[in-house]
DNA sequence: TAGATTGTTAATCGATTAACAATC
DNA sequence: TAGATTGTTAATCGATTAACAATC
């Protein structure tokens, strides 16, 4: 079964079935399109749209049932399959990364770090953290299709074109310096395709305080415009 | 001057502008539609909407001048002006954040920190770290606009109400829980309305893996589907 | 002038929303 | 049956893309 679903809709089912977990701790058997649109923050019309999409049927009277929906988006998203992950940059931002809580729930597992000093790495954990120069020669023995990119900004072109070269197809990208998704056949015929999700903390913040900005502005409510 | 721009052309606001800061460093005092949206990854047509939407004129024959367009986005942003933040939750997220290098070019301070246990947080820079039995008192005597949650997913919806009672208008959230904006009169009347933006790691995460699903599939070309 | 770029309008695309028949 | 929900179609909305006249 291939669906090819767009990006927001993989997000949302990512949350529908974190809904769908804890109903099923509660003990739940059914649940409404209405109830999981509130839980998520979407209309009932839309998840009703995500979940016909994804083939899962529902009962008219009953909504839908908890346990096959589960299954159905886990199997999907394919949190049934453990899934390897590793990082590069070990400073404070990824060494909080590597004892980050909400992997294992997910079957995600950082399996190697890399730094360009893993003698001066504080992180103490079970992870092994590697040498950067053995990237290559690692990724070569294992197969590892996502890295998770969190060296400072100069460093992340070079880091991101050695993975590319390695084979890895997926990054996640929390340098400041945006990274473009490579399409096939896009450069070189030899290089592969990668997909590319930017986490830009300073974007972010950025566009925050742009919306916040009628703070303390001349009608004096402290409310934002809007 | 008020312009209501939405998210993304914000977010590609914030770009043009690291874009034409490099540039200036360069000397360059001209740029065109075209190389801006080569820089930024969008096509030339949405830079010159972008522009002329927030009224910046450009040249037919020379594009834009490098100067004024900086000027401009700088000041529309607020850039220009001094922005604090507070951070609640120093884990090992929050207390990379605090160090976080980005922050200082984009002239936003973190002014304080807070956790529930102050005394154990690892952090030794120059942001005061308090109790977060103090944040109300702390809010009261300061009008910070913005709030950075890195707070374990449980105690998430207890600080944000928290904040919320306390004036925070904008939150950025790395909790993996997600929270709803509040927009004026939805709850209580008394209650402010408050812009959130839900950094999900695991979300991005999840989704990333969605897309590199094909790896190591039946055709063993080891390239993702299209 | 000739060539190239801006600024803007129209066309396209996709996603969200509204509406409602089918049906449990 | 009566009521409520699903599944789906049509309408709406907004953003992106294409196209091109204006003009430097």
């Amino acid at each position: 079964m291939d669906l090819n679903l767009n990006r927001n809709t993989v997000l949302r089912l990512v949350r529908y079935l974190r809904v769908l977990e804890q109903l099923k701790a509660l003990g739940f058997e059914k649940i409404f399109s209405n109830n999981l649109g509130d839980a998520v923050g979407v209309t009932a019309a839309v998840v009703r749209k995500d979940l016909a999409q994804i083939e899962a049927v529902g009962n008219k009277r009953g909504g839908y049932s908890v346990d096959p929906l589960l299954a159905k988006i886990s199997e999907l998203l394919g949190k049934d399959r453990r899934r390897e992950a590793i990082l590069v940059g070990c400073g404070r931002l990824g060494s909080a990364l590597l004892d980050y809580p909400g992997f294992e729930n997910d079957n995600i597992e950082i399996v190697a770090a890399f730094d360009l000093h893993p003698e001066q790495v504080a992180y103490t954990g079970p992870i092994p953290v590697h040498h950067i120069d053995t990237l290559e020669s690692y990724l070569g023995q294992h197969h590892v299709p996502v890295g998770i990119l969190t060296v400072p900004d100069r460093a992340a072109n070079e880091v991101f074109e050695r993975l590319l070269a390695s084979g890895i197809i997926g990054i996640l990208n929390f340098s400041g310096m945006p990274l473009k998704p490579r399409r096939r056949g896009e450069y070189d015929a030899g290089e592969h395709c990668c997909y590319v999700e930017n986490i830009s903390i300073s974007l972010e913040l950025a566009n925050l305080f742009y919306l916040v900005r009628f703070v303390d502005s001349a009608d004096g409510s402290g409310y934002p415009a809007q």
